[in-house]
DNA sequence: GTCTATATAACGATAGAC
DNA sequence: GTCTATCGTTATATAGAC
């Protein structure tokens, strides 16, 4: 895959990634078109295939790489050894700033993971990707201390990612209907940043 | 001896729409075959042109349907003249229970009004949707009385549609990641029916 | 209205010159 | 490595018999 000559600027490889990113995050994988992505990438169609033997794995690589980009971020960030409540407000502000920055990356991962469940499941447990439970163990115990509310981990936890990536993946409904301007949109995924942490804290916490 | 037309009262044209709704749900405008919609109908390739002139007025049919069940809902709910929070209640379970019964339609809605802005916008206005104020001025004067917290009515309303619908797009993410079963997520969201309500009610409260 | 057969266009992929 | 030209397939759409 990778070129074995000496090292090059700019590889034509880089680029045609680059155009693939962007063509199959926007249209996905069927909807995508080769001719389409090497005119993004300012080269010929065959180059796709010297590159990467056919669409597919082009695909993948795009896809793998999407993956990548989604879920080690939130391992990461819930596995911190810090009071929950920050935890939570460190999650909220660093992933939808991410999201923030590459609006279709949650969209395309959730319709091509409805598309090709087993590619993604593949994907997912090769990379040793699993989810800590240590923010497990943090809302057990705080709950323990009678410092949160009655609340399963997983509820939790699918409650705090819908609260910031609904918001990314419904933006063409939200944005239509209400009429908003792309800078009105990210002034308000902005203010969410810091409202939608204290929505949860103040949802689960007992201290008043 | 009857006319055999007559008796074939099971309407092809139904049949056809029955079998587009399932195959573009699940594989997007796209991603779906006139052939698969034509096998799936149990007809042949030709009906769906002389029914529908082309794929895309059949999409088209089957996408205005998907709007006109995911929308209008919304509105008539919180349309209601009920308390805020009983309004909160109800919508959250009415809303989750139908988009339990139909869990490709917001998938397919969100990702196609994704990649058809203008087409929804026509859509959406044409057929006269307009969100409540009522609601809007539910929680304005909830929040002059006291009773919840200062928040914006758009964000709430984002808030609280995010909790309902997420959980439902990210289905095959959540059911792969934790290895739940059709069931077992089934139940996951017959828990979050109520759940959900609790957890807003929870978190704009002012009394506790 | 419903079918079979076929036209026409689009797309992914390859061959071969340079 | 990069290009042009083209092959083979598949997809939408139409024609025409019944």
């Amino acid at each position: 895959m990778v070129s074995q000559n000496k090292q090059r600027e700019a590889g034509t490889e880089a680029k045609i990634l680059n155009a693939a990113r962007k063509i199959f995050q926007i249209k996905g994988l069927a909807g995508a078109r080769m001719q389409e992505i090497a005119d993004e990438a300012g080269i010929n169609k065959a180059m796709l295939h010297y590159y990467y033997r056919n669409k597919d794995q082009l695909f993948q690589a795009v896809f793998s790489e999407a993956v990548g980009r989604i879920f080690p971020i939130i391992v990461q960030i819930l596995s911190y050894e810090i009071p929950l409540f920050d935890k939570i407000r460190i999650f909220v502000k660093e992933y939808i700033g991410i999201l923030k920055e590459n609006p279709y990356l949650p969209g395309f991962v959730l319709n091509e993971i409805t598309q090709h469940p087993d590619k993604f499941m593949e994907l997912f447990f090769d990379n040793g990707i699993e989810f800590p439970k240590i923010f497990y163990d943090d809302i057990n115990k705080a709950i323990e201390k009678g410092e949160i509310i009655e609340i399963e981990p997983l509820m939790l936890l699918v409650n705090i990612i819908a609260l910031c990536v609904f918001p990314i993946v419904a933006k063409p409904v939200v944005k239509g209907i209400y009429n908003l301007t792309e800078d009105e949109y990210n002034t308000f995924l902005e203010k969410r940043e810091y409202e939608v942490a204290d929505f949860i804290i103040n949802s689960i916490s007992l201290k008043k």
